[in-house]
DNA sequence: ATATAATGATGAATTCCTTTCATAAAACCG
DNA sequence: CGGTTTTATGAAAGGAATTCATCATTATAT
């Protein structure tokens, strides 16, 4: 029967080249493991490993087997940790999936009140995810979700944050920066600058451009918001922020915000757990004080359409 | 440490509600599974289960245990499962070497039936190689290789699936086109479409021209059959390519075939792969089927030397 | 109430499986 | 060709899981 030691030894195995390497880490015998091995393959009436010079390579079956180990020893080494957060009395650890660029600052003036409240709960912040971040949150790799866009997935339930609008941030000099409101038309010969992020989760591109029949000339990844913001300032791009992001920095920077479209493009913050959890206080407060968080306050002093807002 | 013994105790006492009742179940006394879950919680430092009149009830770290015992213990049986399909030769995957650029509508025809028949098995074709294909093969980057050159290589073994004759083709109103066999110096003054591949590989050049010491005028690479022929037929070049392949092409072009040679150029393609491979089943099977599938039947239609092939 | 059956807990003994030890075989490296 | 590194293997040792026998507790039936 497959056991968690097995999976230990292939992950070992696969992590350091040579059996006796991973002996050494796991504290055995390269004999032991040797013998493991054998028996595991015997039972499962193929083989894993085979010799290739004086090391060991997968077979199709061994990699298959690795993958499995690299799953199945993450949710052990979890399971355990929880387990000693009971024991230390405390309740367990939280780990929260960000499918939101822009909400890191958001999310920090919930997070830092929270550990100071529970001092033994590990928060920790995802934002890469192998598929979706609501296959992430279905499949136990992260207890909770921060996402704009709360796509039905059974066992899941989401609660709404705070709503917010995507507003055009361009530079203050920019000749369009007198506008209220910008068109699709208006932008077809901007350079578009965003987070990156595959297309189709770009609210800019799906629900502004798309509709009508129209792209930017050009498209451009930035990781960091400042850096982003900073070459809007300069003109060498435009973008789409939620409107109390461009709030923070529109004192900073020489930049305009104008709405997307007439009825702006709006949108709005949940956060996603699986329903048939154990009802941890701690998920509960940390859900609580997230919806007491709004974003920082506008600072009705810039222009176009951010300070209109509702 | 947790071990999946653990978790199955832990599973079945939840759905059986009684550690006798989950003994029976896991041929194990009741004693075993007392003793099991005493050391689990000693280890984990908090209990998992406490007695209820004369049953147990699970604590909330339990009942986080059987939350992951259920998740996990699927992931086990679940690979234990796929484990089995790999031991059953079920599964697998299938890297297809190919060294010879116009087999490719050969190898659909071989393909598409195979895997409709090995729905576990996935096939990945490549045409690429660092070195050769034979090296590939050698050091387990394909596990099959589609040539018509079987260089010996220590544990490799090469089957023959069918002969051809490489024929060459020109345009029909070429001044050639009236004759049935080609000679070296006829085409001195030719320009060559071939493949992308290296000179030494490009049978018409070694067996062909170098003997006669003699060189067409120009050599180009085109990397598409159908634009190759296209351009061949328009007068463009000639091109030396399988009987067979040629044969579906002489009804939609005006494409003249010849000879090269008094006896033409005789090749054969084989399938090679590693001798020693763990015989997995549906690696034969692929063999078969490849043995099994002819090209095309040559329509005897066209012009020169493809109709008269053996 | 009381006997009876069912269930879990526990310590000691035992069994069985894992691990180690010692050694061989193979492969790489100068 | 030795020296080194690495895996494979059989036998022996060690240790952890399991069983056995028994007790304690609680529910059920009479």
């Amino acid at each position: 029967m497959l056991e968690r030691t097995h999976l230990a030894i292939i992950h070992e195995v696969h992590r350091l080249g040579t059996l006796t390497a991973a002996a050494r880490t796991l504290n055995l015998s390269q004999s032991a493991l040797s013998h493991a091995i054998r028996r595991l393959e015997q039972q499962a009436g193929t083989a894993l490993l085979y010799k290739h010079g004086r090391r060991l390579r997968f077979t199709e079956a061994g990699h298959y087997m690795c993958g499995v180990a690299e799953r199945l020893l993450a949710q052990f080494d979890h399971a355990e940790t929880i387990l000693g957060a009971f024991a230390a009395g405390r309740k367990g650890s939280l780990r929260i999936g960000v499918e939101c660029h822009p909400c890191h600052r958001w999310l920090v003036r919930v997070v830092s009140p929270f550990l100071a409240r529970w001092p033994e709960v590990d928060i920790d912040i995802r934002r890469e995810f192998q598929f979706s971040g609501i296959a992430a949150l279905t499949q136990h790799d992260i207890d909770m979700l921060i996402t704009p866009d709360p796509l039905g997935a059974a066992g899941l339930c989401f609660t709404p944050l705070f709503g917010y609008e995507m507003v055009l941030v361009i530079s203050r000099s920019h000749p369009l920066a007198t506008q209220q409101v910008a068109r699709p038309a208006d932008l077809a010969d901007e350079i578009l600058l965003s987070y990156p992020v595959k297309d189709e989760r770009l609210d800019i591109l799906s629900l502004f451009f798309t509709p009508a029949q129209c792209r930017p000339r050009g498209h451009k990844h930035v990781e960091d918001t400042e850096i982003l913001l900073r070459m809007v300032a300069a003109g060498r791009g435009i973008s789409a922020i939620p409107d109390w992001l461009a709030a923070e920095y529109l004192n900073e920077l020489p930049l305009s915000t104008l709405r997307l479209g007439e009825d702006g493009l709006q949108k709005q913050l949940y956060i996603g757990r699986r329903d048939k959890d154990r009802p941890a206080p701690f998920i509960d407060c940390f859900l609580e004080m997230a919806k007491d968080t709004k974003p920082a306050p506008l600072r009705a002093q810039g222009t176009g359409a951010a300070p209109q807002k509702s």
